[in-house]
DNA sequence: CTTCTTTTGTTATGTTATAGCATTAAATAA
DNA sequence: TTATTTAATGCTATAACATAACAAAAGAAG
């Protein structure tokens, strides 16, 4: 199992974070002669501010702010569907939104876990998970090319803290 | 392992599929103590015209049609939460399209199989997918709340029609 | 330095979904 | 029954997400 939940929900150093991500994303663009521009490159910063996706318009308003001229939709879908191509980032469609990939280079099927609570999402890939799909879908019949799978859930510091709110509330 | 495939992608008597949701919609709303207005059976009912999703707004078009005068969207959408809130229906994320749930009544963590091909889907409740989700999230310190699993692919009917396709071609 | 290709700018519009308030219909209490 | 409350629908407007199509500019290749 591939992950990276304890960095997600937890502080950490995330500069370190941002800047692993932009260094697999030159690598990977030099490698399929793909031109990491300056717009596709403040979206992937853009997306690395966190772990948090954002939405598309999210990312319209803060590159238009740091601009300091109007960017419009296609300008930043074009980057979107550049970074999707090239495996840097991923669309989580129950929340209509994009997150940065923690592991471009391993070739992994994904599944996010999103916490509820906190908005932070964690990127696995897991081997048991994967074949229980593939096999439960072989027994209907069905060939499967590609998966989705998003988890809504809690994160351990969210569960934790709600834990202190209710012990708080029964002291009272 | 519960799954409608094999009524969802071949040859069937719909018309059981048809009354046998609304008949479980019926139940389900007494037992609720909940109304199956005309307009929300109007859209469960075009819902269950076949095993593939809709979007909302082909339902405003369909129900507009059939009734004659505009239906809104605000019409639509609060039967479809209506329809949702039930577990009469889902909503599938990534087409944004909506399909009746042929097991309402039993519990179920819900898994799609849609056919690229032939756009038709299947829901299934498999335990191993279910639980291997599960304790992969617990391994990340993830508490599981809700699922979404989307799976594209293709089905039997489809994959041997690609087949003899494929072979026509070469034969040729 | 010219040609070709890729990227970006711009306008317009398509698609999906919801907020908010007025009206009507149904259920419940008096 | 009628009054009162609650639930559902009608309607206007608009928010949020996404793409088509074509012009202009920038970069790479000959």
């Amino acid at each position: 199992m591939i992950s990276n939940s304890t960095t997600a929900y937890q502080q950490h150093d995330h500069h370190r974070c941002l800047k692993a991500a932009l260094a697999q994303a030159k690598n990977r663009c030099s490698a399929r002669k793909a031109r990491l521009t300056p717009i596709r490159e403040s979206v992937l910063h853009l997306l690395w501010q966190s772990h948090r996706p954002l939405g598309a318009y999210k990312i319209i308003e803060q590159l238009s702010a740091a601009s300091g001229k109007r960017v419009l939709p296609p300008t930043v879908y074009r980057a979107l569907d550049f970074l999707l191509e090239l495996g840097l980032i991923h669309r989580l469609a129950t929340l209509n939104a994009y997150i940065g990939c923690p592991f471009p280079d391993s070739v992994h099927s994904d599944y996010f876990l999103l916490c509820r609570e906190c908005g932070s999402v964690a990127e696995c890939s897991a081997e048991n998970v994967n074949k229980a799909i593939v096999s439960t879908a072989e027994r209907a019949g069905f060939l499967v090319e590609s998966q989705t799978v998003e988890i809504l859930g809690l994160c351990t510091p969210c569960r934790e803290k709600n834990q202190e709110a209710r012990s708080q509330e029964a002291g009272e």
